[in-house]
DNA sequence: TGACTATATAACTATATAGCAATATAGTGG
DNA sequence: CCACTATATTGCTATATAGTTATATAGTCA
């Protein structure tokens, strides 16, 4: 392979990454239902402030959300919402595998919500 | 948020993660025409067969190969094609957030042959 | 059986990063 | 200006894992 289809795979890849750790899916979850600054996103994370702040900029940086500051606040929201298509694929693919274990499924049903 | 939830999220944090490395992206692109065994996908790769092997093992846990031996060779394909679905949607969001960089979006259009 | 090939696993190193605590920066209102 | 609040950043530790080398396992054929 190319060097170029090397550096795409690794664009892809990165972007795969941002949404490989549970505090930002939270995060992207939380936003759902419209904007919110830090500190409503650290309550209701129950993470720090420091390590919700770090996620948002990683999060800002790959392009999933957006970041506007109002006063001393900076509010937060989902920048493209094709992000919820790809928890829906997620979800799915989950759930037709798990689909002989009660267990996970229940799981399952509860992850669905990502994706309303 | 409530323990289920957590899980739930761990669990779908962890599918993407099998899709955010590069080199497994690279083992599933090759598999896009057709299974392949362990020995193909290492040259295909460049990596080590030991790398691959671990790579693959990883790819069937989480449902996104499967995994068929014959001979003293095994085969592995593509288990569930809504993976390309995901990649798509990851390169089409891409492919817009870097609409302005023509040297990112050379990348991209070899990108966009994960999906064709 | 033994020699050979294909794949998987084990042990290890190096790197990346999640989370925490402390500090810095920036905006607001007195 | 100062005090206060909100957010970002820095330095750190602990953990996870990609990749390598060496070894183990399993199937085939003489």
């Amino acid at each position: 392979m190319s060097k170029l289809d090397d550096r795409a795979l690794d664009y892809v890849a990165k972007y795969f990454k941002a949404l490989a750790e549970p505090m930002r899916l939270k995060v992207l979850n939380a936003l759902q239902d419209g904007e919110k600054n830090v500190s409503q996103l650290t309550e209701i994370s129950g993470s720090t402030q420091a390590n919700v702040s770090k996620h948002l900029s990683l999060l800002a940086q790959y392009g999933l959300v957006k970041r506007e500051s109002r006063g001393t606040s900076v509010y937060y929201s989902i920048a493209d919402h094709s992000v919820y298509e790809l928890c829906e694929l997620v979800c799915g693919q989950i759930g037709n595998r798990m689909v002989q274990e009660a267990d996970i499924k229940q799981i399952f049903s509860v992850a669905k919500k990502l994706t309303p």
